[in-house]
DNA sequence: AGCACGCCGACT
DNA sequence: GTCGGCGTGCTC
């Protein structure tokens, strides 16, 4: 008997900071562990919650008792137990709410409709039987050689064997036995899949090319870290095509011989099925962990990861939670991705907790990305992180030639400045006529971006949000691209009743227009999020492009991120500034890193790409770069800035949004937190605000935000706890508090 | 977060 | 008269 401490601290998914605490009744005294989920009565109904630990201690009047355990085994591991609780203090939510976000809701709610089945494996067939008992197990395998899989119930009913014929069989390597959902949920996931390699991780399919020397020296480093293993993050920078997937490969592989499991996170927009064929092609069985995924499929990989029946997880952000027994290595892919960023609560990141979990364990952690951001930099400059470089291209082609074309010399002359430059629309002849490719980017979607009159500059806005509305044409509609609220057009002014309305500001369904009238005959394809409303129509998109039926393809981020779009021969920035005017102390670093991205898919096979970014900002230090790909520029560049004014990565930076349907409360809030903060006389934590954030109303609600800035994170994580866990006056009154906020808008 | 209690306005 | 709006407080 080891402990038997009479009380229990309970996790509930409540936004409270504290946990709640429970008598332990004898009967469950040994069950109720650090981990278990439990049944606990709570106001006057029931909840489910989780042991965080037990206590000697009595801090509360009247205690209620434990109903049950509700799991055999405790369902939280000790690493991912701490894991939790880290998230919870540092990001400032409760514990219940992170373990809420990190296992799927239909493992929470005991929904596991998974049961055991038998499956035949190949050692089956040279299977010779000795010893006692021989009669069953050749029933047993009589029977489950017409079907292969069988739920391990009905097999033993129908072969009229006992368990111990199967359990027999399994150990002798004929069988095997493993957790799937029941029939009605799909069955078997594969019955032919090869289980993950390990042992001598042998791979499924051989590499596809020879490994370069800087691949074989990033994968030699990463084992290094490996065995033994060490806590070392690593970050591997190399551009698209430059074979990082390989590292993430050999060296997942390498964690796998040894005995390990390994956890990959993508950006949900990089998580298609050609990324996760990749995976398995090579390694074998893998758990997938996507939106898309009903609740039980959910379940099922993370059952199977529990039961070590799969030792690799692929994931997007709340993969980082994922229960893999002796992690021995985290890949995060695209690192750079602000989709790490989990917008609600619990606001974590799922790059910065991979480091966390790393350091945890004692593992490595492989950060790759073309374009690192300056915090992962910073990093690398301070020694913490030890880069690993692929400079080359693997299939071959060099850097692309960037021209940077200044609009505003190029609209000097004749009025206002077409969307497509002549410069651009040059390239663009010269590569349609080759019968070559383009690639046009343009962060912003629809037809015109501003509504307005052209005789009193009336615009048209959204009633709920502080945003003007954008037109569509296609739908002849105007809408908002933050609530969704459509409207229709106005013919006349409301304001003046002039019936010149204007629509300017182009998008991408404007340029996909222009395109038509200047390249007529030419196929032109548009990719945003109006086109691609779905994965298949995103797929025929890109598909039609790959193929060479599209020679034209306009797009927002979406072609610059993610997907499997093929390298051009002339990729065009139509408007770089778009990006660069963003009110964000990160608008420069962003718009560099995302020039960088769309100028990387210029270059195909053995032909050269040409790159053209219009700007009116030529001499932007962020062009500079983008035209040398050259991040190291961007952040040189920031560092003098970002120290003074204490921004990441040489400050700490804390948000706090309050939300209120009252204009008048929201910035009230705000004003009583400032106050609140001063008298707490922290002088470290510099206060900036209230004021407006930059999307002044959302849906609705007016926002009004303060931002806390400190060098160093002790003080500013004490005063921002402070605020998260303080009421606001007004129940109407919503407070975010968003530790390292990627977003200020 | 839920959920109940409680206190004021405009309906059968 | 009461139905229901939301403002307030509590949950171990």
């Amino acid at each position: 008997m080891v402990s038997a401490l009479p009380f229990a601290r309970i996790a509930l998914a409540i936004p409270v900071p504290d946990l709640f605490d429970y008598r332990v009744p004898a009967a469950l005294d040994e069950t109720v562990v650090p981990g278990a989920r439990v049944r606990v009565p709570f106001g006057r109904g029931v909840r489910i919650g989780y042991c965080i630990e037990r206590s000697a201690e009595q801090r509360h009047e009247k205690l209620k008792e434990i109903e049950a355990v509700l799991d055999d085994a405790p369902l939280l591991e000790p690493d991912l137990l701490a894991l939790v609780q880290w998230t919870a203090h540092y990001y400032l939510c409760s514990v219940g709410e992170v373990i809420e976000a990190a296992v799927p809701k239909a493992v929470r709610e005991g929904k596991r409709r998974s049961i055991r089945w038998a499956r035949l494996l190949p050692a089956a067939r040279s299977f010779v039987d000795r010893g006692a008992g021989a009669e069953g197990r050749a029933k047993l395998l009589a029977t489950l050689r017409d079907t292969g899989a069988l739920p391990l119930k009905e097999l033993l009913d129908r072969a009229g064997a006992g368990d111990s014929s199967a359990k027999t069989l399994a150990k002798r390597g004929a069988i095997e036995i493993v957790h799937a959902p029941t029939r009605e949920f799909g069955g078997l996931p594969d019955p032919n899949a090869t289980r993950t390699p390990t042992g001598d991780a042998p791979w499924r399919t051989p590499p596809p090319y020879k490994l370069t020397i800087e691949q074989r020296d990033a994968i030699a480093a990463v084992e290094e870290a490996l065995n033994p293993s060490r806590f070392q993050p690593f970050v591997l920078e190399g551009v698209t095509g430059s074979g990082k997937t390989e590292v993430y490969l050999h060296t997942i592989r390498a964690a796998l011989s040894r005995g390990k499991g390994a956890l990959v996170l993508l950006p949900e927009i990089s998580l298609t099925p050609q990324t996760v064929e990749r995976f398995r092609e090579r390694l074998g069985d893998v758990a997938v962990l996507h939106s898309l995924l009903t609740p039980i499929e959910r379940s099922m990989h993370y059952g199977r990861l529990r039961q070590r029946e799969v030792r690799v997880a692929i994931g997007a952000r709340s993969a980082i939670f994922a229960p893999i027994p002796d992690l021995g290595l985290i890949v995060v892919d695209e690192c750079h991705e602000e989709s790490y960023k989990q917008e609600n609560a619990p606001r974590y990141h799922a790059r910065d907790l991979a480091v966390v979990r790393a350091s945890q364990l004692g593992i490595p952690v492989l950060l790759g990305s073309a374009t690192p951001s300056l915090e992962t930099r910073e990093n690398i400059v301070r020694g913490r992180y030890v880069c690993l470089s692929l400079p080359k291209r693997v299939t071959g082609h060099g850097r692309a030639e960037v021209e940077v074309v200044d609009r505003r010399a190029e609209s000097a002359d004749d009025g206002p400045p077409a969307m497509l430059g002549p410069k651009l629309v040059m390239r663009l002849r010269e590569t349609v006529e080759r019968g070559e490719q383009a690639l046009l980017f343009l962060n912003r979607r629809g037809f015109a971006r501003r509504i307005h009159c052209g005789r009193c500059g009336f615009q048209l806005l959204c009633n709920d949000c502080d945003i003007g509305l954008t037109y569509h044409k296609r739908q002849d509609r105007s809408l908002c691209h933050y609530c969704g609220s459509i409207r229709p057009v106005p013919t006349i002014c409301p304001d003046c009743k002039s019936p010149g309305i204007s629509r300017t500001l182009p998008g991408t369904e404007r340029i996909e227009e222009t395109l038509h009238s200047i390249f007529p005959g030419v196929e032109i394809g548009r990719l945003d999020r109006d086109t691609a409303t779905s994965g298949t129509r995103m797929e025929e998109i890109i598909t039609r492009f790959r193929d060479g039926r599209t020679q034209i393809l306009v797009g927002t981020q979406m072609v610059a991120k993610g997907h499997d779009i093929p390298g051009v021969t002339l990729v065009g920035v139509i408007d770089a500034d778009v990006a660069l005017g963003m009110p964000d102390f990160r608008a420069a670093e962003r718009t560099a890193q995302l020039l960088c991205q769309v100028a990387g898919r210029a270059g195909r096979g053995d032909k050269p790409g040409r790159v053209v970014i219009q700007t009116r900002q030529p001499e932007h230090y962020a062009l500079e770069a983008a035209a040398l790909q050259d991040l190291e520029r961007v952040r040189i560049k920031e560092t003098a800035v970002r120290k003074l004014l204490l921004y990441p990565p040489y400050g700490a930076l804390v948000r706090v949004l309050c939300e209120d349907p009252d204009e008048e409360r929201a910035f009230e809030t705000a004003e009583t937190i400032r106050r609140g903060i001063e008298k707490m006389g922290v002088s470290s934590v510099k206060v900036l605000g209230p004021a407006p954030a930059p999307l002044g109303k959302l849906r609705g609600r007016y926002r009004v935000h303060l931002l806390l800035k400190a060098k160093e994170r002790p003080p500013l994580h004490r005063v921002a706890s402070r605020v998260a866990w303080a009421k606001p006056r007004w129940s109407t009154t919503k407070v975010v508090v968003d530790v390292d906020p990627t977003s200020l808008m």
